[in-house]
DNA sequence: CTGAAAGCGCTAACAG
DNA sequence: CTGTTAGCGCTTTCAG
């Protein structure tokens, strides 16, 4: 490995000079600098990072915690943050916390131990602790779901997306809706589930039937399950994600029913295969990509002006994508 | 921050103990095992990685720089990558080369200076230089696409999945059947290209027609427009991955031409909602996790046991789901 | 078995 | 504008 004194030695100047060379420091001599640019060329030389980061005490690396990489909203997500930090000449440690608790919290101790410039988290519970990270001056940006705790935050208003898509199944005839959620624990999952209740109780439902489940293709095949299963069950469904939606399609399948016929259906998030399904899939569509984008961009302005000043809070909007599956069919 | 010599001072010990004590090392009193991490515990220690890294010359991070975070495949080759790197105490750091050579080589750089401890790289182009990686001692392996030069690699028979997906078309009474691939310069279009035509040349079609594009929706799409628009159109497509298979399914939506009846439809990789599709998909599923698993799994045995020895080559097989995209009807 | 001390490669005061 | 120097926090010989 070839590192700074063989370039310094090589251009006849000390480490300092090509320390500043290379970092188009403060003022240098450009001829020294064009001297070292060519040692530095000529050797193959590339900076160390890890020396950097602990002679800085801080690192280029931004840490993206997310819930699901199989997620396209998340992958959508990510690709946002992964362009502007690219831009910005930070790498992004992708963490996929997988709906877990545990796991997340690892990927938090692995962001601390890291130093890692700045966090964007998707946090698993509104009671995620992310004191030690701030406390050592590590901005955090919080994306999809809040915390307790307040700090910056790029979100999306669920609740509201949530009450449109419901009134919009009741509007297209539907008189039985019920709601198939996120686990209990899950923030996005209560307010989706608030906005679905809501939506109800306006139209006079009072006690709409609704599941938790997991965030999953299984979560929601099984939420489906039961809810097809019960005494009085529901005419149209509204799917808190696009995993879940595909354990409904799976069930819906397994049990021959038709979607516009027998059942109508609108799914939280926009995946790109919505809309070539047969019916095509109503759904509540986030601005995943611009999400990731405007987190990173608040994180970076972070990093660069300093932790401090207010907390910033973006709020994107959704919009209902209405197509074919919540139509109600003669 | 705490750092080692606030521990080794409140436990009444030197760093070296302290260090020793914390990474159960050769024997230490096993009293003052406890004594250190009590107090570690109780001033809330953690070790500085990269303190560690600069001192050990490499880091607990092995990068996996993939073609694309959209692609349902990757991601599903990622989700193995990090299960058995968590296992084993190591981190991800996720590369989204995005199907460009320049990023990828941004991200190669990235891995160099940041020291990982291995790489896993699914290559651009087969000319994708890793010298420099390799002769710092860092293990590469390579899934999904091969490089020219040798080296550890897990990969899947492309040939022959596209060779039986396309017989699987001719078998099921399509004459006409025209191939949509990836770039030229990508090792699996070529690959899955040869293993079309050799299908569609052991039945007697010599010229069948083909087009190169991006491995994404937009270039499957154009792709389709192309083909379709042909003097002789074809009857049925076999496609060289899920993403260009959305892009498909665009174009004929925008068509109006149905699946099945008007043509016939394979594709590469199993995406998820390819079983939901009306009708569903046929499609050569590649298992996505396991190459990440295996993957992750021979890199972490060269981390452990040294570079040196003959490379390692895995080939997984991939298997025809047929469905009913490819079923011809009357 | 434990401690003292050197040093990984780089940057940032501080002098000159 | 350039060089000298002192560490960043940890691990690891080398002595004891």
């Amino acid at each position: 490995m070839v590192k700074m004194t063989d370039v310094a030695r090589e251009a006849g100047v000390s480490t300092a000079t090509v320390s500043r060379a290379l970092n188009n420091h403060t003022k240098v001599d450009p001829a020294l600098v064009d001297r070292v640019r060519a040692a530095a060329e000529r050797l193959g030389y590339r900076t160390n990072h890890i020396a950097r980061s602990l002679r800085r005490q801080t690192t280029d690396v931004i840490a993206l915690i997310i819930s699901d990489v199989a997620n396209p909203f998340f992958t959508a997500v990510t690709r946002g943050v992964e362009d502007v930090a690219q831009e910005r000449g930070y790498s992004v440690l992708l963490c996929n916390a997988d709906e877990d608790s545990e796991k997340e919290s690892t990927y938090l101790g692995v962001a601390e131990q890291t130093q890692v410039a700045g966090v964007i988290l998707s946090p698993h519970r509104s009671a995620t602790d992310v004191s030690r990270l701030r406390g050592a001056g590590t901005p955090v940006v919080v994306i999809d779901r809040p915390l307790d705790t307040d700090g910056d935050s790029v979100m999306v208003p669920s609740f509201e997306g949530a009450r449109s898509a419901t009134s919009h199944l009741l509007d297209s005839g539907w008189t039985r809706p019920a709601a198939i959620v996120g686990p209990a624990e899950a923030a996005t999952a209560q307010e989706r589930l608030r906005g679905f209740q809501r939506a109800m109780s306006d139209r006079g439902h009072l006690d709409a039937p609704f599941v938790h489940a997991a965030f999953r293709q299984g979560g929601g095949q099984e939420a489906a399950r039961v809810l097809l299963d019960s005494p009085t069950p529901p005419d149209s469904l509204f799917v808190a994600n696009s995993q879940m939606m595909l354990g409904v399609l799976a069930e819906l399948r397994a049990r021959n029913l038709r979607i516009g016929r027998d059942l109508g259906v609108v799914t939280f998030d926009d995946p790109p295969w919505a809309e070539f399904m047969n019916p095509s899939i109503t759904a509540v569509s986030q601005p995943a990509y611009r999400i990731g984008a405007e987190a990173a961009t608040m994180l970076l302005d972070r990093v660069a002006g300093g932790a401090e000043g207010e907390p910033r809070h973006v709020v994107l909007s959704t919009s209902l994508v209405v197509r074919e599956s919540s139509r109600r069919l003669p």
